[in-house]
DNA sequence: CTCGCATAGTACAACGTTGTATGGCAGGCG
DNA sequence: CGCCTGCCATACAACGTTGTACTATGCGAG
């Protein structure tokens, strides 16, 4: 049988509200009792009820993280660093997956469920910004992504802009100037595809090179099979190109393998970038310059503001727009002058990893705009 | 304010335990009453709170699921299937990472967050065979893997042997008489790497083939980069093969990058294999011939067990050892006769997913071995 | 000496639910 | 008519914890 406050107490000569106290650091305890009790409860491996505990005080010490799939190694990164930051902060994660469905997206929002956790992630597929309405809830809860914005609560994202326009500008740097998109969503203004259109966009103008909708390679899933689709139409289309900017790396790998298949050389005849820093972009062939955009920090900070949402004892404050801090990370998809062959053969013989050039210099800090 | 029992009892004209009785479906409740509740706890949105409800009864409505890492793609798709194997049982799933460090997985084993779940799925890594008295613990447990066998608990796990004798018959039959391995572990008897490695050597005496030391490739780790180091040393060391058996698939996926970074040709030149049929290699160029591990099985099957454990009135029955069926799933990796190349585009271009060929049948179901 | 105050500890109730025991009220049987 | 049985519903206690209110003691100031 597992121990209580109420057993403790009977070894310690207190009562259980003492030991509750001990438990709980309050102050006014006599050195001698708390020892007397620290000692009961070692004796009998006391650890509290958690469910009396939430009962009792309406905190569970979980929060949930609602996501569209593990199974997309962008979500099971981020999964994992959100799991790391919130043992960090002594919490606990209660996963759900949403499979990117908005009906699942909205009942997860008023779901029994929520009762088990004092807060939330929600990293949303389906939702629209239409859907902000759905976003007021009565518990704190932090966005992430690019769906919605302007909504009711705190949100933490990426610099999906800027880094995109960072991405462009870099293999525009290398002298590339005709460079084909991989994932656009036609018409689309916010989203990730909409928002990192825009910064190549801006990019290109900057440079002064004209926009040619042709090198834009639609797709509306962001698989890498839709990737390989994508590539194989815009090099049936026959529209010349020197780069390839993929708008996340699951998409960019699948049309590497395209452009391999078709005999082009990476990043000889093309250069190709992506977007997510996937742990599998260190270990393709070549290895894959992208963007980092910031994961860790976004869970870490996400885990913190929803903390100090639960935390907090003054009614709330107005939500918060974060942006993570980015980076380029340049590998050898993107490697400028010759030898770039040679140094793949080099660094891949010797079984190492990682980032072949300097990083570009972050562009901003972790900032809150409102 | 969110509603209770007691709400709901006042507004039905009830008490509370009649709505409880209602909720909880008991016998002996009149229609009539029976419909006023209902009306009642429909006005009102009532939902029974949980930590009072596992306060009451000891039962959460969750299971736990330790695995190593959500960043490796198996687990993530394991973790993905078991919640979606969970929820259709209508419990939730508390993930927890143990790094695949031995000593997190004992903690975890103890730790106060088991109070949280009625039971737990456990997937060790550092875990060893002479560690199985540390699964002797006071709630149902499921183990996965290969690490421990014979322990007290109950047991999912796949026919590492015969899936991977399966593999490399699948390679005999295509004429491949020099089948080199990736991923062995020097002197390990159990554990993935030890048991398919068995597997291997089953096949190839029972097609005579004589076993050469010098076509294996040994790393520790199981990571797409350390597949391809010991490709790049198999090749480095001058040894001759025809087929490579990967003993998972990312290790395959990185030696097959390395395969092809030194001009050979896939399957032409050297067919591979690997194991786990994670989504990833549906889609690799050349798609990846692999082994279906009965996944979604073990999934649904630990599940389905665990809940049987946790519901079980009777006394702790004996443990139980269960096997899921596997496939062998041939795709282009592997394909035979001439043709591979133009089949492979002509799939490709059709932006087609998954098999090319047929698959082998299963060889055992889902048998209960005591 | 009494008052006020800080310290140290306790008793009780409450969080919302469910198991157990119990109470009426029919109807059927002796 | 009294008793038992089955049906329906209720009251009460309990799960293990913590907040509130309270008692008791010691100590310095008025």
């Amino acid at each position: 049988m597992v121990a209580t406050l109420h057993d403790v107490a009977q070894i310690a000569g207190v009562s259980i509200k003492t030991v509750s106290n001990v438990i709980n650091d309050h102050p006014h305890i006599r050195p001698a009792t708390k020892q007397r009790v620290l000692e009961a409860i070692a004796e009998l491996d006391y650890h509290p009820n958690l469910s009396a505990r939430s009962l009792r005080s309406g905190r569970t010490g979980m929060i949930g993280l609602a996501l569209p799939e593990l199974s997309l190694s962008y979500f099971a990164e981020l999964a994992d660093a959100v799991i790391r930051s919130a043992e960090r902060h002594g919490v606990t994660v209660l996963i759900e997956q949403t499979g990117g469905d908005r009906d699942r997206e909205i009942g997860l929002l008023s779901s029994p469920r929520r009762q088990l956790t004092d807060g939330l992630i929600f990293s949303p597929l389906g939702l629209g910004n239409d859907d902000a309405d759905f976003l007021k809830v009565g518990y704190p809860l932090v966005l992430l992504g690019e769906r919605v914005f302007g909504g009711p609560t705190d949100h933490v994202t990426m610099r999906n802009v800027d880094a995109a326009r960072a991405a462009t500008e870099h293999l525009i740097r290398q002298g590339r100037r005709r460079i084909a998109v991989v994932g656009a969503h036609d018409g689309e203004v916010i989203g990730s595809a909409g928002l990192r259109l825009r910064g190549y966009r801006e990019a290109l103008d900057a440079a002064g090179i004209p926009f040619d909708p042709a090198l834009l390679g639609f797709t509306t899933l962001w698989h890498r099979s839709n990737g390989a689709t994508a590539m194989r139409e815009l090099l049936a289309s026959g529209v010349q190109f020197d780069a390839v900017f993929g708008l996340n790396d699951t998409l960019t790998l699948g049309a590497m393998r395209v452009l391999q298949e078709a005999g082009l050389h990476i990043p000889e005849d093309v250069a190709t970038i992506g977007f997510d820093d996937l742990d599998e972009a260190q270990y393709s062939l070549p290895t894959l310059s992208t963007i980092d955009p910031g994961r860790e920090e976004i869970a870490e900070t996400a885990v913190r503001i929803l903390l100090e949402r639960i935390n907090a004892t003054d009614p709330a404050s107005p939500p918060r727009e974060i942006l993570a801090d980015f980076r380029v990370i340049e590998r050898e998809s993107t490697a400028t002058h010759g030898g770039a062959g040679e140094r793949m053969r080099a660094s891949a013989a010797a079984g190492t990893v990682g980032e072949t050039g300097a990083s570009a210099p972050a562009r901003a800090g972790v900032t809150a705009l409102s």
